[in-house]
DNA sequence: CGTCACCTTGATTCCGCTCAAGTGTGGTGG
DNA sequence: CCACCACACTTGAGCGGAATCAAGGTGACG
């Protein structure tokens, strides 16, 4: 609802549920477009150096650090977050399995948020400097890269049109069905997921606090458009949920 | 107060004051970087096929128009704005004299949302494919896009912080308070300036209603924090506003 | 001179915040 | 094994900040 833009680049894919065998799926998954030649694909797999595994509640980069490189999450869920002056903190993301992060480093050289995983997940690293070879020999990944980071700038831009315009249900219902939508691209139910954000983190991520986010469940719950038990949510009413 | 970062790469430079004697001195300023060497910054200019011109409430580019060109601001001022679903308006962003405008267009090739001129304004038009090829050819204009891409992330995590974070006076503040910055950035008066914004403008930019906005101007005029004669801003106290 | 766009200010309403209490639930250690 | 605790979630009561509705003022412009 709103979506600037139905933005699903991702091919579904089986291989995201079998992250264990192909270490490069995420990147194969996430950064290969259409028209990428198996011989360029060959190349971006090259640069992987390593993949690296992180627990829940540890943190793969932090504001400040240097920004050498990039990842791609091979499995699990991670989010992102910036605390303010005030010393409050906002949660800027929730990246899936496929999603590329850190590229806000790419402005002043240091990563401008903090990435948290919110379940024991795998990243693919991918070390700046062999990536910045891969974009000059394949014009391809380039235009990839350029892409990945123009969808951050829209992706963002979706956020502060929730933040700017929105009431607190409707936020609530715009997250569920993104989360639902990013699923369904991703091969996964879109109807039925654990939802991985504490209500804390829901509530920052859009905006209220956590009570108005746990009431907002109950509220569409006793109206019939979802089933919410803890963190596993079932859409039970997509249109009623598009409706507000 | 709640930038992220003090994101001033533009050279302070008495170009943007006599906009009219160099046609390509927004871009310029934008997009030399430290250490692009002047047969680069020739190169660079060689892609600016022309410069437009467009009156006060004209408009640049709309959502869906084909992503061909990237722009620069020479002189002006620009909102960007997204209707949502529902029909509401948000306003996106303000760009001032040195900006680049139009990198969301990356994402699926056509523009995510619309460029209205604030007062005549004058604008570079920089061809996409021209512009491919100088990325290709020369690393450090490949770099600075990505560098202004990724500054364009961090600018709407700055702006999501606002939204998700902050009580009306203190969104108000921040605004002010990052124009003023801008402006110091280029080389203008930061202290006194005329707001292009309406209060509509301004309160759809930060999440409020344009009585609200009229309403925290009068009460920090009140306390002596500043001096609002319609759109003539004049801000006394730096301290008193950063402290909200 | 009337129209229109923009701005200001007041009165009232209401949505969401704050404070508070109570209910699981998973993990830890005695 | 169970007591305990920390943490996440739910729900209620009351308050307050900002929205809404409304009226009036100002300046630009045909």
């Amino acid at each position: 609802m709103q979506t600037l833009h139905e933005t699903s680049a991702l091919a579904p894919s089986a291989c995201s549920r079998h992250a264990g065998q192909c270490s490069t799926c995420a990147l194969r998954q996430y950064c290969v477009p259409q028209g990428l030649s198996n011989t360029d694909t060959d190349k971006l797999q090259s640069v992987i150096v390593n993949a690296r595994a992180i627990r829940r509640g540890e943190t793969l980069f932090r504001v400040g650090d240097t920004f050498d490189a990039l990842y791609a999450i091979r499995s699990g869920s991670i989010k992102t977050v910036v605390t303010s002056a005030n010393g409050r903190d906002q949660v800027m993301g929730l990246h899936l399995g496929g999603d590329a992060l850190g590229l806000e480093g790419f402005d002043d050289g240091t990563h401008a948020c903090r990435a948290v995983a919110l379940e024991d997940s795998s990243v693919c690293v991918i070390p700046l400097s062999t990536f910045e070879r891969a974009c000059r020999e394949t014009i391809a990944i380039h235009r990839r890269l350029l892409q990945l980071l123009s969808r951050e700038v829209v992706r963002k831009s979706t956020q502060t049109m929730i933040l700017g315009t929105l009431r607190a249900d409707e936020r609530v219902a715009a997250l569920l069905l993104d989360i639902s939508s990013r699923l369904t691209c991703r091969g996964y139910a879109g109807n039925e997921f654990n939802l991985r954000f504490t209500r804390d983190d829901m509530g920052s991520f859009l905006g209220i606090t956590l009570e108005t986010v746990s009431r907002t469940l109950s509220r569409f719950q006793a109206k019939g458009l979802l089933q919410a038990d803890g963190k596993l949510i079932h859409i039970l009413d997509f249109d009623g949920l598009r409706a507000v």
